[in-house]
DNA sequence: CCACAACTTTGAAACGTTTTTCTAAGTCGG
DNA sequence: CCGACTTAGAAAAACGTTTCAAAGTTGTGG
């Protein structure tokens, strides 16, 4: 049936001790040339498999790191997966993936999983501001690292961009093409991201006022519904900001279905310069982040904590945005 | 620093043996509702998580499952990976995500990784069509279910969608709009998805001859260079099928930038019906697949065939795929 | 030729659960 | 009130690695 080839049998068949075909496995330097063939040999004659649980029991930890994001559906979070993915796949490490989906319930139980796990660390895109949850497994030995959310505290890592920044970016580009009234339509106003993009677009507002169009959801779905909502309330704006590309492309289509022109009527911007923004049936501006190279980061600064942690120092990265014109602010 | 809280101290803590402890934890029902009670509380109290590699050490199998991948970065597989955790959290297993990049070496390592891992099963979408690392994993015990692709055999389950039908259906489509000449342009062919469409236009052609361009990716920036080389070459067809939306969004920036209009010069079909099929800058003909089901319809045969290998009946389903017409073919 | 250092290898004790066997304590019919 | 039956809980033996102190093996200089 199964494969009870355990590392007693390679030792077996290959004339030294157990304990030999470990450090054969895990510091081979400690061995000489010759046994060490030997074990590899045996190791490949029989097929042999380490038992990683068997191994995480006993060393105390494990080769595995979780990632929780709040949309794996968003090319946003994609980007940043493949990114985490690439790295922790280089240096051995499994990726175990949660998601979400903007639900703190869920967050908290995949959480639960991931400790079950034990985990090496965990790389997460906390869906609210609470601290402690976080806390709790830092209590456990579990390293964490903020993904796309600025660490408040010089005691752990981050990677992030500037939101506050992107915000000021596209509403100032917003203005400078001549709009004077502007809608921000953002995701629920719980989310860091939707905050700080709302802060940074009044702080280039000056005074002005912003008005708020908020959505229980960051989806193509949401962004159309905003668009009925903001019609059939009957005062367009001059310029929309959405918080996400999504939801720019769910506006796009709303507006077009119902005749309004983009830019004519109205000039759009999104956020995130996903691939296909660049695609969409008006070309939309963005605000781009570095997506790949932040889950590439990230997890960089994740294993290094794992792995040196004596010699690891704490980062706060902060990335800045950066604004791609396209047709739809034209 | 950490919590050495184990399942001996939450016995100790409640006034049972430790025997016990992992029978409320694992079978609520063999232990009388009062010690029940007190062990709960004494879990609570001291803030106990099992320690799931030691459980998995013990009980010989995880409550994790492995996913792999061919491109994470495309909404395709990203659908199909939502559908994925949605089910598998729902049940209480964890995925370990891991992405072959269309790299058979890559695609090994990762399942090397989730064999020390112990997965309880692996959910994979092969990068080819060689069965023998798959039949390895299933001698370790390890369940197997093929995602996008149909199973040859009848001891193992898969889930997949006709691509022959949906080839057929394209083309079929692009000819009925007059398209006399008809390019496929396609990703590596030893992807089976890309050789049953294949199969499937030609079948729709008849004999007429099928112009294939074979690109190494299957991304907008491939299908960009497939434009360019087709441009550079100088005959372009009536009609263009893309063997996926990536390479269709590719392929129509690709054109409508050297100035050829889609549909009027060239009719362009893609694959996979991805969300941003519909906003592109000329919405696109696509044929849909039901991903998030896909997922989601894997995932329950794999933990069905986990949780109940006794009743579980092995599956071959094939779903039919749709033809959604957009601008892109009027 | 011996003492000592440097390097290898061994063997046994963990790691924290689950599982199986067994004992003690109830329960019930006759 | 006694034996047969049921049930709850306890005790101890795994599971397959890693680790660490100790034993063994070379090699070197005096």
């Amino acid at each position: 049936m199964h494969s009870p080839v355990g590392i007693r049998d390679v030792a077996e068949h290959a004339g030294v001790s157990p304990g030999t075909v470990s450090n054969v496995l895990n510091r081979p330097e400690k061995v000489s040339a010759a046994t060490r063939a030997k074990v590899e040999a045996a190791v490949r004659e029989l097929g042999f498999v380490r038992h990683g649980s068997a191994a995480t029991l006993r060393a105390g930890h494990s080769k595995t790191i979780g990632l929780s994001v709040i949309d794996i559906g968003n090319p946003f979070f994609t980007d940043v997966t493949a990114g985490v993915e690439e790295v922790a796949s280089d240096l051995g490490y499994a990726v175990i993936l949660s998601n979400s989906a903007g639900s703190r319930t869920k967050e908290e139980r995949n959480l639960l999983v991931l400790a079950e796990q034990r985990v090496r660390g965990v790389l997460i895109t906390p869906s609210d501001e609470d601290p402690t949850r976080l806390d709790r497994l830092r209590e456990r030995g579990i390293m964490v690292v903020l993904v796309d959310h600025p660490a408040h505290r010089p005691d752990q890592c981050s990677v992030a961009v500037n939101d506050i920044a992107g915000g000021t970016t596209a509403v100032t580009h917003l203005r400078s093409g001549g709009a004077t009234s502007i809608a921000y339509v953002t995701g629920p106003l719980t989310i860091r991201q939707c905050i700080d993009r709302r802060a940074g677009a009044e702080r280039a507002l000056g005074g002005a006022e912003l008005r708020v169009i908020e959505m229980a959801a960051m989806t193509p779905r949401a962004g159309q519904q905003a668009a009925a909502k903001m019609i059939a309330e009957g005062d367009l704006p001059d310029a929309i900001f959405c918080a996400n590309d999504l939801l720019a492309l769910g506006m796009l289509r709303g507006l077009t279905h119902a005749g309004i022109r983009v830019p004519d009527d109205v000039a759009l911007i999104g956020y995130d310069d996903i691939d296909f923004a660049a695609a969409s049936a008006v070309s939309l501006t963005s605000i781009r982040q570095p997506t790949h190279q932040l889950g590439r980061v990230a997890t960089e600064l994740l294993l290094d904590e794992c792995d040196h942690p004596d010699t690891h120092a704490h980062q706060q990265i902060m990335f800045q945005p950066e604004l791609v014109i396209r047709e739809s602010t034209r």
